[in-house]
RNA sequence: GCGGGCGUAACUCAGUGGUAGAGUGCCACGUUGCCAACGUGGUUGUCGUGGGUUCAAAUCCCAUCGCCCGCUCCA
C-alpha cells in the first residue's frame, strides 16, 4: 500500500509538471472533483477516444457467428427534456429525501430510517432489550446503566448518553402526563434522541451514533440548472448523468433514418456529470467525465449471445492497448448487486495503484428492454421494433406455394397478418457497454509509468522514467532531433518534422544534449527517436531509437513514415 | 458531510517569530557526433486564501478553500 500510494503521487506529479493533467481553476484555488487535461493529456485521452471509435463503430470486429456487425454513432446534447430522466428512473432514485446527522455527518435516506433503526442500528438493538415497550413500563435505573455502558460506545451522539437526566426527566414528565396513551417505541425512541425538547421539540436519531437527524432534503446526484429567462420548478433542466438516454430517445430517429436493422449498436462518446458526495482518486471519480458508451440492440432471445460478445470484447481491447491482463479483472455482479433492470452486467475492472481492490473501468450491462419499455410508456411512442426481414421471409415461403391460388393466398395473407405479423414485433434488448475515458485515461497512466535502469554517458546505471504508452495512445508519435546544431542538420530535420507531421503528432527538438533529449521524449512516452546526424546529410539515412529497448537502427529517411504507421498498426 | 494529515518556485523539498532558500527544471548564448555532458548568464513566489495576535507572521490563533487517508456514498 505504501509504496502504491507513493507511485500514484509520483504519477500525479509527472501529469502536472509536463502537462498531462491540471487541477481545474488552479488559480483560483481549483475546484474539488474537476479536472483539466493540458496539452498532452488533450492528446493522450483524443487518442484513446479515436481508438475507441474506430474499433468499435467505425471497424468492429466481426460478431459471434462472424457476421458483420452494423454500428453507428450519435452526439447528444447533454441537456435534455426533463422528462428523459424522470422515464429513465434517475429523477426518482436521485430525489429521495435524505437527512444529515449533526453528529457524526452521515446520511440516511429518510424513508428509510425506521427499518434501519429497527433491523440494522447497533445501538437501537442494544438499547430495545433494556425496557419493555409493550407496557410502556421505564426501567430509568437500567436505562441510565447503558447510557454510562454500551450506549457510550454504540451511540456516542445519543441524548440519553449525552445528557441522560434531562432526557429521562422529559420522557417520564410524558409519561406520567398521559397515563392513558403510553409512548409506543417509535415515540419512546424519539424521547431517548431529544436533549433540548422545548428548543427542539423531538427529535429522530441517526441509526450510526444517535446524533440527531435534520430536516429531510432532496439529494441529487444530478446538477441542475434553467433553460430559458426564469428559474422556475418549470424551466429546470439537468445536465445528463450519462450519456446512455440520448441514445435510447433517439433509438426510433436513428432506426427510420439510417437503414439499421436488428442486431445493431449507436455509440457514442461526450460528457456526463454527477454530484458526487466525495470525488476521490485524482481522475478516477471526478464530477465531470467522459463516457463512451454503446447500446446494442438485438433480439430478446439472442441478447444472452451478444452479452457475452460484447463483455469478452471489451475486455481484449483493453488488452490491445497496453494493458496487462493480470491488472484487468472481469467481474461477474452478484444477483444483489445488480440494478433492478439488469438481467447481468459484468465490471471490467483495473488494479490501480491508490486501491487494494480493483476498480471498475466499464460495465457491461444487459439491460433488457428496461429502457426503451420506459420511455415508451413515459413519451407514449412507440419504440419498438419491426423485423420486416423475418417477417419477409415468412410470407414468401407461406403464400409462394398458393401462387396459382389466388383466393386461398389472399385468405393465407389475412390469417398471417393476424396471427404471425405480432410476432415479429417486439420490443429490442439492449446489452450496454459503458467505459469511462477518463478511468482509462487513468489506467493507461498507471499503466504505462515505469522506471528502470540505463547507462549515462560514463556507463554508470541511473534510473530513467519512462511512459511506456502504446504507440497508438502516445501523445507524441515521434521527434525530430538533429544531433547537433550545425552542419544543415537542423534544417535536415526541420524538413522530416514538416512531413511527418501532417499525418501525425511529432516534435522538432533541437535543444541541449541529445541525451536529455532522448530522455525529455522518454518521460512523455514517445515512442520513437529520429536523428539526423552526419551521415544523413552523406546518404539520407536516420537513425529510429526505440522507446523501451533504447536500440536504434538505420532506415532511409524516405522510409520512416512508413516505419511510424507500421508500429501504430500493431 | 465527519475525523485525521498536509498546503513554501513548474517539480521535490528546507526554512518554528526577525532580509523567502536549495536542488531539479525551464530559457538564452557558447560548446557538444548518440542516452538527463560542460561553461556562462537568466527565469520563476499573493509562503493556498481571508482575518486576528505582534514592533515584526511562511512560522502563533481563527475561519475558509484545495489535496491525501479513513468513514459514508457511488442508480
Amino acid at each position: 500500500m505504501a509504496t502504491a500510494k507513493l507511485d500514484m503521487e509520483k504519477l500525479v506529479s509527472l501529469c502536472r509538471r509536463r502537462g498531462f493533467i491540471f487541477q481545474s481553476s488552479e488559480i483560483y484555488g481549483g475546484i474539488n472533483g474537476f479536472w483539466d487535461y493540458g496539452p498532452l493529456g488533450v492528446e493522450l485521452k483524443k487518442n484513446i477516444k479515436d481508438a475507441w471509435w474506430q474499433d468499435m463503430v467505425r471497424n468492429p470486429p466481426p460478431g459471434p457467428d462472424g457476421q458483420e456487425i452494423t454500428m453507428v454513432g450519435l452526439d447528444c446534447s447533454i441537456i435534455m427534456n426533463p422528462k428523459v430522466w424522470e422515464a429513465s428512473g434517475h429523477v426518482a432514485t436521485f430525489a429521495d429525501p435524505t437527512r444529515k446527522c449533526s453528529g457524526c455527518g452521515r446520511f440516511v435516506r429518510a424513508d428509510q430510517l425506521w427499518a434501519i433503526l429497527a433491523e440494522s442500528s447497533e445501538w437501537m438493538n442494544s438499547l430495545i432489550q433494556e425496557f419493555t415497550p409493550i407496557t410502556g413500563a421505564i426501567d430509568t435505573p437500567k436505562l441510565l446503566k447503558w447510557a454510562q455502558g454500551k450506549g457510550k460506545k454504540l451511540a456516542p451522539n445519543l441524548a440519553l448518553v449525552r445528557n441522560p437526566q434531562v432526557v429521562l426527566s422529559f420522557l417520564a414528565t410524558r409519561v406520567n402526563g398521559q397515563p392513558d396513551a403510553p409512548p409506543d417505541l417509535m415515540e419512546m425512541t424519539r424521547y431517548l434522541a431529544t436533549e433540548q425538547l422545548h428548543a427542539t421539540g423531538l427529535q429522530d436519531p441517526c441509526p450510526l451514533c444517535g446524533g440527531p437527524l435534520g430536516e429531510p432534503k432532496p439529494f441529487s446526484l444530478m446538477f441542475e440548472s434553467h433553460a430559458g429567462t426564469e428559474q422556475t420548478e418549470e424551466s429546470k433542466v439537468y445536465l445528463r448523468p450519462e450519456t446512455a438516454q440520448g441514445i435510447f430517445a433517439n433509438f426510433a430517429n436513428v432506426v427510420s433514418s439510417s437503414r439499421v436493422k436488428l442486431p445493431f449498436g449507436i455509440a457514442q462518446i461526450g460528457k456526463a456529470f454527477r454530484n458526487e458526495i466525495t470525488p476521490r482518486n485524482y481522475i478516477f471519480r471526478s464530477r465531470e467525465f467522459e463516457q463512451m458508451e454503446i447500446e446494442f440492440f438485438c433480439h430478446p432471445e439472442q441478447s444472452m449471445k451478444w452479452y457475452e460478445y460484447w463483455r469478452d470484447l471489451r475486455k481484449k481491447w483493453y488488452s490491445t492497448l497496453g494493458i496487462k491482463s493480470d491488472n484487468l479483472k472481469p467481474r461477474e455482479q452478484g444477483k444483489e448487486e445488480l440494478a433492478h433492470y439488469s438481467i447481468g452486467t459484468t465490471d471490467i475492472e483495473y488494479m490501480f495503484p491508490f486501491s487494494e481492490d480493483p476498480q471498475e473501468l466499464e460495465g457491461v450491462a444487459h439491460r433488457g428492454a428496461f429502457d426503451l419499455t420506459a420511455h415508451m410508456s413515459k413519451s407514449g411512442k412507440d419504440l419498438k421494433y419491426f423485423d420486416e426481414d423475418g417477417w419477409n421471409a415468412l410470407l414468401h415461403e407461406r403464400l409462394e406455394p398458393l401462387k396459382n391460388d389466388p383466393a386461398r393466398r389472399e385468405e393465407e395473407k389475412k390469417k398471417l397478418n393476424r396471427e404471425e405479423r405480432p410476432k415479429f414485433i417486439f420490443t429490442p434488448h439492449v446489452i450496454e457497454p459503458s467505459a469511462g475515458a477518463d478511468r482509462f485515461t487513468l489506467a493507461v497512466l498507471c499503466e504505462a509509468y515505469s522506471a528502470d535502469q540505463v547507462p549515462d554517458a560514463d556507463g554508470k546505471m541511473e534510473e530513467r522514467l519512462v511512459m511506456k504508452f502504446h504507440p497508438r495512445l502516445a501523445p507524441v508519435k515521434a521527434a525530430i532531433l538533429p544531433l547537433v546544431k550545425k552542419d544543415g542538420m537542423p534544417e535536415k530535420a526541420q524538413g522530416l518534422y514538416r512531413e511527418l507531421k501532417k499525418h501525425f503528432k511529432v516534435e522538432y527538438d533541437d535543444g541541449g544534449a541529445v541525451g536529455r533529449r532522448y530522455r525529455r521524449q522518454d518521460e512523455i512516452g514517445t515512442p520513437f527517436c529520429i536523428t539526423i546526424d552526419g551521415d544523413t546529410m552523406k546518404d539520407d539515412t536516420v537513425t529510429i531509437r526505440d522507446r523501451d529497448t533504447l536500440q536504434q537502427r538505420r532506415v532511409p529517411i524516405n522510409s520512416v513514415l512508413e516505419e511510424i504507421r507500421k508500429a501504430l498498426m500493431s
